[in-house]
DNA sequence: TTGTAAATGATAATCATTCGCATTTAGGAG
DNA sequence: CTCCTAAATGCGAATGATTATCATTTACAA
């Protein structure tokens, strides 16, 4: 009965939102793609909740691509690709992070492990395309 | 004799400086402690110069700690810890990045791999140990 | 000496993110 | 049903990192 009673429309949209895509979206992008549907939502709504959300580890970011934050619902380890020139950040969940990574991680540095990030950077198949076309 | 020739003497110190740290420092830091030793240097020098260095590879931005980036003057794939409490990045050079998994990656986008990140998230031996003390 | 292209300093501008505060919302107590 | 309270929100200002602008300086070559 919590989820849908108090003022939590927005928060659960936002959380939905996030559930239901898998393309790490920014702050601005949550925001223009739900302002369709909810006009009266607000920038500082879409922030509170997003770091609401972290903190409670419903929600993580899985990159800053040109100073901008990406966001991802889906928070169990996983590995990105981000295209440096399209700024897509695509999910490669045929990769696995080799858990004794992880082990040998806690191991060295004596301290709590939390999360783990495993992102690869280049350009994409279709930006490679693109810029091979122009400079061929 | 292109090095020292021209007016590089700011743009070598600040490669020399991280070069010769592996603090993974930002602009910020980078600016205060060269500032000491060189002191009409900009923060728009410091921007700059890492803006090129990164567009030639000899500098690579290796996190994004609570909006701030971090550079590292080594840029060979490798592996850090960031302590989310007093926002060190610290080095594994014990741990290696699996080249199969870097494989994996370039076949699976398709496209073109130039970098990659792996990044563990937590609490330092320090911060924990503090943690431990406020909280028993 | 003089011309030049690049590097720099100072400062303004930009842009993502956060903060402050008044308002609204949704229950619960009486 | 009405009042009370705590949380959620909207709006707009503030913050802070980074970038752009533009005049000046530097180092070299002609």
């Amino acid at each position: 009965m919590e989820a849908t009673s108090k003022n939590f429309r927005k928060r659960n949209a936002i959380l939905s939102y996030l559930r239901s895509t898998n393309a790490h979206p920014s702050a601005e992008t949550i925001y223009a793609d739900l302002k369709q549907q909810i006009p009266d939502l607000s920038m500082a709504t879409v922030y509170r909740n997003l770091t609401k959300f972290r903190k409670e580890g419903m929600v993580q970011c899985v990159a800053t691509v040109k100073g901008v934050e990406r966001f991802d619902g889906y928070t169990e380890p996983h590995v990105h690709f981000i295209c440096r020139h399209c700024d897509a950040v695509i999910d490669l969940h045929e990769m696995q992070i080799p858990s004794q990574l992880t082990d040998q991680a806690a191991a060295l540095t004596g301290g709590q492990v939390d999360s783990c990030i495993l992102s690869f950077t280049g350009l994409c198949r279709d930006c490679q395309t693109k810029e091979n076309t122009h400079t061929a």
